[in-house]
RNA sequence: GGCGGUAUAGCCAAGUGGUAAGGCAGAGGUCUGCAAAACCUUCAUCACCGGUUCAAAUCCGGUUACCGCCUCCA
């Protein structure tokens, strides 16, 4: 049984989808313009974190998340760099996919583009014009918001209390245009020299919030089962959704709400933003430190919680995760030697508890602090495994195979790439001679090889069984 | 002003009535020619005040601090 905590009631929630054993999910995407940053990344780990969680639980995950490749900030960067707003957004998208792939994400099973689902955009907009729900002024189309009569049901405000704080601030050229500053954009007329697509209305471009009620529900269908997204978009963008979706079709648009913590950063631990500038993007990242690192630093805190960007933090999970990989890597090494043999039901016992700990603690609102513990105490005994005489090559089979299935939930490889025959050749060579050396006690000589070795990043590790070596580097 | 979220050891963090999981770092030990890796041991009364209770980090009331949303932002 899966409890997911939906924003909706504020509650935690038994998980039931529309259709037993398959999951429809709606995941707000980023708007190209630019790198995505750290931020930006958090909510696509937690959401793929999330997915392979269903799938490891065995259901089918149809897992859509758009891209907004049309909007000011777009056109803004278009003028900019002399290319076309489909030239920017191109170009983002790609950047979107090389960074993505770095962190293991697995690809959406669809990715929809505004600009090739403006058809149904304007027919939707068309259906609330019809309904009286949307109303045109001077080339603009406006939601009104008062007329949903569940207007704030998401972000919990009543109506009365926004309008006081939409009072407060200064009425911008466009807010004299709506009947009521509550109300938002549907379309926007075109400005001179921007990119348009033609409407019964004329020419224009859609407004930031009816795309996804468009994409959402021409995809997956009217009432979808997830939809989620950063925190910060619960309001306004996530409640205008509900407003123009469910005034559209007369249904309930999504079942359970899922949003994700911010990350942090600097002394007083503000939310990464591209407006506040502080922002750090997993293009340069990557470039710094391993794209599995940071993959496991975000996929290891609870999804709502936030995360505090820090070298300090950082360095923890670098720790951590060398702890679970040197592990595998170590039990890699020691089945060369172990011997034939049966399962031992205690180990089988052993395992089994882990998984189920690890479920348990997923099935709870995905609790990946407290699954992660069923990890290191896979881990731990994989170590003590490695370390006993006799040891079945069966038992350490069991458990290298469970520990990487569960990390992999998680989207962390445990599994490294094939090393470089000739390299792995020339490493052995040498670790044979120190091995001569240091049977004939010729310390010197072997400390010599090993220190030789470490300068070009190989380890040496002297094990009963013979000696071992990794790459220092992971 | 409204709404929401946090506050547990140096750091990350679990824990919703029964006397503080786990990881990193630190200290000590075992193993090793020395290392490395690993294993073992050790390390907190839970922001503050008051209340309920045989018993509270956990419930109730209040206070403080920080963050976010209400405007484009994951």
């Amino acid at each position: 049984m899966i409890q997911l905590y939906n924003t909706l009631t504020n509650k935690k929630e038994v998980f039931r989808p529309l259709t037993p054993g398959v999951i429809n999910m709606y995941v707000c995407g980023p708007t190209v313009y630019n790198y995505i940053h750290i931020g930006n990344a958090r909510s696509a780990i937690a959401f793929d974190t999330i997915r392979r969680y269903f799938e490891f639980r065995g259901f089918k995950v149809n897992y859509v998340s758009n891209f907004t490749d049309v909007d000011d900030k777009i056109i803004k960067a278009a003028q900019q760099q002399h290319l076309t707003a489909l030239q920017v957004a191109d170009k983002y998208i790609k950047a979107f996919y090389a960074d993505t792939d770095a962190l293991n994400i697995q690809r959406a099973t669809l990715n929809p583009r505004v600009t090739e689902t403006m058809a149904e955009i304007i027919d939707f907009i068309q259906v609330l014009l019809d309904k009286g729900y949307a109303y045109q002024a001077s080339g603009d189309i406006y939601y009104r918001a008062r007329r949903f009569k569940n207007y704030g049901q998401l972000s919990g405000q009543s109506i009365d209390e926004l309008e006081q704080g939409a009072s407060q601030r200064v009425t911008a050229a466009d807010e004299a245009k709506k009947e009521d500053p509550l109300d938002f954009a549907l379309w926007k007329q075109a400005k001179p020299n921007e990119v348009y697509w033609q409407s019964p209305w004329g020419k224009g471009r859609p407004g930031w919030h009816i795309e996804c009620s468009v994409m959402a529900t021409k995809f997956l269908g009217e009432t979808i089962d997830i939809h989620a997204g950063g925190q910060d978009l619960e309001f306004p963008h996530h409640e205008n959704e509900i407003a123009q979706s469910e005034a559209k079709t007369g249904k309930k648009f999504a079942s359970y709400w899922l949003h994700n913590g911010f990350v942090t950063i600097g002394a007083d631990d503000q939310k990464m933003s591209k407006s506040l500038g502080n922002f750090i993007t997993v293009h340069e990242l990557i470039k710094k430190i391993d794209p599995q690192v940071l993959r496991f630093f975000m996929a290891t805190t609870q999804y709502r919680r936030p995360i505090r960007y820090s070298q300090e933090n950082l360095a923890d999970a670098t720790a951590n995760l060398n702890k679970l990989k040197t592990a595998y890597q170590n039990a890699a090494y020691r089945l060369n030697s172990a011997n034939d043999g049966p399962l031992s039901p205690k180990l089988q016992e052993f395992v089994d508890l882990q998984r189920q700990k690890f479920i348990a603690a997923m099935d709870d609102d995905f609790n990946v602090q407290n699954a992660v513990m069923a990890i290191y105490e896979l881990a731990k005994q994989l170590n003590i495994s490695v370390a006993t005489t006799g040891v079945s090559k069966t038992d350490l089979l069991c458990l290298q195979e469970q520990l990487q299935q569960l990390t992999e939930v998680l989207g962390v490889k445990l599994r490294l790439p094939q090393k470089d025959k000739e390299f792995t050749n020339k490493i052995n060579d040498l670790v044979h001679q120190r091995d001569l050396a240091r049977q004939h006690h010729d310390f010197a000589q072997s400390d010599s090889i090993r220190d030789q070795l470490r300068a070009a990043g190989v380890i040496l590790e002297d094990t009963p069984q013979g000696t071992r070596w990794k790459l220092a580097n992971g």
